[in-house]
DNA sequence: CCGGATCCTTGCCGATACTG
DNA sequence: CAGTATCGGCAAGGATCCGG
């Protein structure tokens, strides 16, 4: 990953800082998970159990798992109504919201090489 | 992830089919080690050896996990000169470098909300 | 309804050794 | 140098239960 272009700093140490914080950010929000979450949720306000259905295949527990991740990295916001049985609702943060873009661009893409890549798939031969 | 519309067609066996591919090309690219391998080969033409380099902390099996993969997708090119010792190269198909400018553009957004991020970290707590 | 804790299985991934 | 094969440890992830 590109170090991002810190000006002046005569002190490397907040460039190696911010490379290893850069590559974890990455490694947590580079995963099928997390980005399926983020898509689902889109624009919307989900709430744990729709999120669940929405989720193609996710499990309870990588479904709490991600979210405390994603509320962590202050991407998704979690909203807690005290009634009685509760209820939880999610929301993409406007930094999550930037993220979602760039991954509806990944979604896109799968669209656009579909052909590619299933012809490139049949012609491999190990 | 979003259903790609495929104008008119009554049968609903390719849309399955389609989606679930969606979803397992997803699932393949959507990967740590996929991406960073991405993100370095970049419009480069690099050799396994440098590749290892390139990829911070890779192991040798990985790596070539990863690049049988690319390959078989499509999105990465492998070159074998037969000489000895032999030398092997690989570089971005144009699907590839597709990608890779969305991967671009998440190394952007990671750069962008690196404040955003710590802060959120430091005023989270579980 | 939500989420934490626990146990238990699975499969990822690193280390190593061996071929072309 | 590049790649495959095998093995084993360990962490990711599923199932389940309980508690708020």
């Amino acid at each position: 990953m590109a170090t991002k272009q810190l000006k002046d700093s005569s002190d490397e140490t907040d460039l190696r800082r911010a490379d290893s914080l850069a590559r974890e950010i990455f490694s947590d929000v580079a995963n099928k998970w997390a980005l399926l979450i983020i898509e689902a949720l889109g624009e919307r306000t989900l709430r744990f159990s729709e999120l669940r259905e929405e989720v193609e295949g996710i499990s309870h527990k990588m479904l709490t798992q991600n979210l405390r991740m994603l509320e962590r990295n202050g991407l998704a916001e979690r909203k807690v109504y005290p009634t009685v049985p509760p209820r939880v609702e999610y929301t993409l943060t406007q930094p999550g919201q930037a993220l979602r873009a760039t991954v509806d661009l990944i979604c896109d893409w799968t669209h656009q090489h579909f052909g590619h890549i299933e012809a490139a798939r049949r012609s491999f031969h190990p």
